[in-house]
DNA sequence: CTGAAAGCGCTAACAT
DNA sequence: ATGTTAGCGCTTTCAG
C-alpha cells in the first residue's frame, strides 16, 4: 500500500533507525543525511503512519471526553459544547485528539473502565453531569490521567475544574455597588444547583464587605427556568418595597423575570435594574437587553486541556481548582442610580 | 506492564493464537478451549491493547469531524452540536469513536490531508460550514472515505447528506392550507442562504399544488438575525393587505417577527399567525409560544454516521441523499382560521 | 553519527 | 482444532 519507512530508508541509502532518528528529532544525525532523508520523505511524498507510531510510543495521543450527549443537549446546554470546543482547540495545541463520547451516569462508569483497561486514551475529561462515585474511585485508584469538568458534589480525590462561581457572585456585587445600588434582590436555582448556590455566596459576600446586606426578603429560589424566574419574580415584587435591582442566576431565570417586571408595568432600567449571569445568546432578546456578568466557559475547556496534559505527564499531579474569566457585559438593563 | 496475549497464553497452556481466535471469535476453537481462555483472561484480567488491535488489522476505528468550533459557535449553532452528538451516538453502534476537530475553510483542507496521508482515521465527516472546492477534490480523487453534512454550495462528487428542506417547506404549505390559510408571507434569510431558499421554495410549491400563490409582494428576504426579522416584518406589515399568517425561515427571523408584529398592536394568533422552522429553545421564549416545523437534525447526524460505515466498508459507494425527519409542533402562534 | 536488531501487542496465513 | 511464524510500521537500545 503506502509507502513505509523502509522504503525511505532504501531511497536514502541509509538505516530505518537512521529515517526515524530524523523524524523524531531528538537524536544527533548529521545534517546532510538528515537533509537527505527529508528530501526523500518529500519525493516518496511519505507520511509516517500515526497508529504505528503512537503503537511504538505506547501512547494513543488521545483524550476522550464522557459527557451527556442525549438529544436536545445541544440546545439546552449549550455550555457544554462550548467547553467541549475550548477543550479541543487546546489539547489540538498540544498535540492531542479528542474524542468525545456520550454517556450517562449509569454508563460512565464501564465507559471509562473500556478506556482505562485497553488503554485507548492517554487521558479522560468528564463532564461533572456524569460523574458518580463509583467513576470517581476508578479514576483515583489506582490513578489514571483525568480531569473532571465541573466541581463533584461530593468530596473526591478526583482532579477537577471548574468556574469560580463565588468569584463571579462578587463580580455582580462590586459592578452593583459602583452602579449605586444597595436594595438588591437575587432570583436563583435551588441551594443544590451549586452554580445558582455560589453565585449568591458571591453577590452577598461582596455586598457585605461594602456594609450592604443582601435581605432574605429578596431571596428567591427554585427551578432554572423561565416560567420559575418568572413566578419568582411576580412573588418578589409583591415585597412592600421593591429592590433597586434583582440579579437572576441564569439566563432562563432571567427571561422569566424581565417578563414579569414588565408585565407589572415597570421599566427596565428605569424603576428596576436587571444583572444576570451568562452570556446565552438569548440574554440579547429581551427588551432592554441584558447586562451580564459573563462566564468565559471556552476558557475553562482551554485550561482543563493544558491541566491534562501535564497530568498525563505527571499522573501524581492533583489538580483541584477554579478558574474564572468573568467578564462584565454593560447592556441595558442596568443604569446608574 | 500490563499483561498481553502471551501472559493469557501461557497461563491457559495454548497459543497466542489460539487467544486471539478466542478474541475475535471468528475462528474453530474447541468449546472448552474457549471457555479455559476465557476464564483465563478474566482471572488475569486481561483486556486487549485497542492501539495493538487496531494496528495489527491496519484500521483505525475512528473517524474524525471536521467542523468550526470557533468561540461561541455552540451558542449561535447548536444545530452543529446536535448533529455531532448524533454523528456520535450512531458511530458508537457500530463500534467506532469520533473524533471531533476545528476547523475552518482555510485549515480544514491541510487536516483531511494529514489524516489521510497519516491514515489517523478511517473516514472523515466534513460539517459543510468547512467544506471547500480543493477540500472535495482531496475527497474524491482518490477517495476516501468522507461525508459531508450539508450539501455543498457547490457542483461536486463527494459524498453528502442533508436535510430535505424543500420537504419541510411543503409540510409547512399542506399545515397552513389545512388550517384554513391562503394569504401567507414568508420572511427568511438571502437567496444563498440554501436552507431558507430551500423552505420558500417547498412552501411555494406546497401551496402551489393547492392553487395556492405565495405573493412576491409577502416575500422578505434578509439577514438571518433578530433584528432583520423586525425589519423585514415592520414593513412587510406596512403593505396595503395585511397576510393571514408569516412563515419564518428560521427562530432568529421569528423572534424579530413576533416583535413587529406585536409592537403593531396586533394579537397572534387572532389577528395574524406565524410559524417558524426550527425548535431552538428560544422558540418557546415568545409569547404566545411559535408553532414550528422542526427538524431533526439529531437524526441527520445518526444517518450520517450510519452512511459513513457503509462507506468505509465500500469505498466506491457514493452518497448524495437528502433524509428528513421534520415534525411539526403546533404550539400557540397558529389557530385554526 | 549510523546501523542492527529487538521489540510494541496483536492478527492471520499457513501448516499440522 | 491448534500452533508456528511472519508480519503491521515504527521506535529505541546498544554496538560500533
Amino acid at each position: 500500500m503506502g509507502v513505509t519507512i523502509h522504503d525511505v530508508a532504501k531511497a536514502a541509502g541509509t538505516s530505518v533507525s537512521t529515517v526515524s532518528k530524523v523524524i523524531n528529532g531528538y537524536y544527533s544525525i548529521s545534517d546532510e543525511t538528515a537533509a537527505r532523508v527529508r528530501q526523500v520523505m518529500k519525493d516518496l511524498n511519505y507520511t509516517p503512519s500515526t497508529s504505528a507510531q503512537n503503537f511504538a510510543k505506547g501512547t494513543t495521543r488521545c483524550v476522550v471526553m464522557l459527557a451527556d450527549l442525549s438529544p436536545g443537549t445541544a440546545f439546552r446546554n449549550p455550555h457544554l459544547f462550548e467547553i467541549v470546543s475550548g477543550l479541543e482547540e487546546s489539547l489540538r495545541a498540544r498535540g492531542y485528539r479528542l474524542i468525545l463520547r456520550g454517556a450517562d451516569t449509569t454508563t460512565a462508569y464501564a465507559a471509562a473502565e473500556e478506556i482505562i483497561s485497553r488503554r485507548s486514551a492517554d487521558a479522560i475529561a468528564v463532564h461533572v453531569s456524569v460523574m458518580t462515585h463509583p467513576l470517581s474511585a476508578l479514576l483515583t485508584n489506582p490513578r489514571f490521567p483525568h480531569i473532571v469538568l465541573g466541581m463533584p458534589n461530593f468530596e473526591t480525590q478526583v482532579c477537577w475544574i471548574d468556574n469560580n462561581n463565588v468569584y463571579s457572585g462578587t463580580v455582580a456585587a462590586s459592578y452593583l455597588l459602583s452602579m449605586g445600588f444597595r436594595r438588591i434582590a437575587f432570583v436563583g436555582g435551588q441551594y443544590y444547583d451549586l452554580g445558582s448556590a455560589h453565585r449568591l455566596q458571591g453577590l452577598r459576600q461582596g455586598l457585605h464587605v461594602a456594609g450592604v446586606t443582601l435581605e432574605e426578603q429578596y431571596i428567591w429560589l427554585g427551578e432554572s427556568t423561565r416560567e420559575d424566574g418568572y413566578r419568582m419574580t411576580k412573588q418578589l415584587l409583591g415585597e412592600r418595597s421593591l429592590p433597586e435591582a434583582v440579579v437572576c442566576a441564569n439566563n432562563y431565570i432571567a427571561l422569566g423575570c424581565v417578563a414579569a417586571i414588565q408585565e407589572q408595568g415597570l421599566n427596565i432600567p428605569r424603576d428596576i435594574g436587571v444583572l444576570a449571569f451568562d452570556d446565552y445568546p438569548f440574554s440579547q432578546f429581551t427588551e432592554p437587553k441584558l447586562t451580564v456578568v459573563n462566564i468565559d466557559v471556552r476558557d475553562l475547556g482551554n485550561q482543563a486541556g493544558r491541566f491534562l496534559t501535564d497530568i498525563i505527564r505527571h499522573p501524581n499531579k492533583q489538580v483541584q481548582t477554579y478558574v474564572t474569566t468573568s467578564i462584565l457585559m454593560e447592556r441595558q438593563s442596568i443604569f446608574r442610580r
